[in-house]
DNA sequence: CTTCATTATTGACGGAGCGTCAAAAAAATC
DNA sequence: GATTTTTTTGACGCTCCGTCAATAATGAAG
């Protein structure tokens, strides 16, 4: 069990090589654009190889956007665990969520793709699951930190609001904003250049609105992002 | 030029026609249930005049787009109309939005699948630019209660905040939530059973935290909104 | 080392579905 | 009624997915 025979490390090199193969195809070229003929060619091994490993081509889009969706979990983690109140954390986890945005910009592609009920229904229920327990870890961590303040009184929420719907309000800002943002053009047009301090001043905002203390204008934001960045995600 | 030869009105019928057609197939059964042999069979013309109509599939889809991307233009410019202070013209526009969303859930879908590169880009320009126009007064009209509210000293942007932040925020929050809730699964997980309602919280939430006159806890939010429901939504 | 069984690999093939285009039909013009 | 123009048709070519019988490689046993 421990070991690998030569025979298995070779699947999974191979398993590997296809998904490098297949990321830039997908990323350039979109779903039309991911050809498994195309594939086995440049992995230089048969069609029915390929599909020993995949059983169709939404598998492979699944499988590379379960590529990185743990990366996003360890960066909630490690944000989670700045040292500061309950506020502070908040922010650096919306730094996490950022950074993950800019430096893997590819898994939103996927995941847009794999909207499509007629490209996810193709796909296994077990890399399904992988994406959506990633997903609901991280939103537990932010739920968690929203427990914390409400627990040190930083936070008082409206009767029946539970720490759950403030994480799908800022789930859905954030996701919201950034998919505007791969759409892009409209942006221009209206102004806005840097549609990542946007989404921070709706952050902000949003927890202000929510009377998260510490309020906004009660610390200096671009010191904390220092901070976090050095604390928490300087190895990034 | 008035009035249209029997000819000329054939075709029309059978554009529409052909739309009808379809798009019980893309709500139903997505982008690759959409099969232009079965629209020819159904419609019962060759798919040779159906490529008379639309030069592709996606052009279909974008055409579906197009016959519902008015409709929210229409209520967005209704809701403006609301006689009441920025802040509430503001919440007319949130429902209005809401109610778009509720009737034509149809859009959604169309405009999920036309996020694709490798769908939009097979796409006219035309029925793009249509659907792009549609949105960018959407937005305008948003953005204009903002200004008015700005005018009106209603609200105060922070410096280098202009309107338009405002609207993009807005807008991120409130398609991000909308899209979430459509994958769906995810929100039940949560115990959020009114996704609606929740995304109305946040709105107000946003808003406080801009401090956008009156704030939310200055006027009944049920009441507010049955006037607007009556008084500029009624016949929806 | 040889034989046999098991597992892995191959690529030709069937089939689905998009978009085309030469031929046929219909409409318009003279 | 003849001729030109426009519209319609559906068989066809093409691409690409996914399969599977045939072949090759690997492993086990004698």
């Amino acid at each position: 069990m421990a070991t690998l025979t030569p025979k298995q490390r070779e699947i999974l090199e191979r398993e590997a090589k296809i998904l490098d193969v297949a990321r830039p195809m997908v990323v350039r070229e979109g779903y039309h654009g991911l050809n498994m003929d195309k594939i086995a060619e440049k992995v230089s091994y048969s069609k029915g190889t390929i599909y020993n490993h995949f059983s169709c081509k939404e598998e492979i889009i699944i499988a590379l956007a379960v590529q990185n969706s743990a990366k996003r979990v360890q960066l909630f983690q490690k944000a989670a665990q700045f040292k500061g109140c309950s506020r502070h954390r908040m922010i650096a986890i919306s730094a996490a969520a950022e950074l993950f945005v800019r430096n893997y910009p590819d898994f939103f592609q996927f995941e847009r793709i794999l909207q499509l009920d007629s490209v996810r229904e193709k796909t296994s229920e077990k890399r399904q699951s992988i994406i959506h327990n990633c997903e609901m870890q991280c939103m537990s961590i932010v739920a968690g930190v929203v427990r914390d303040a409400v627990a040190s009184e930083d936070l008082e929420l409206p009767k029946q609001f539970t720490p759950e719907k403030l994480v799908f309000g800022l789930w859905s800002l954030t996701s919201g904003a950034y998919s505007i943002a791969a759409a892009s053009d409209a942006l221009q047009q209206m102004g806005i250049d840097d549609p990542f301090e946007t989404v921070r001043d709706h952050i902000a905002a949003l927890l202000d609105g929510f009377n998260w203390q510490p309020i906004s204008d009660q610390y200096d934001i671009d010191k904390l992002l220092k901070r976090i960045q050095k604390e928490v995600l300087n190895d990034e």
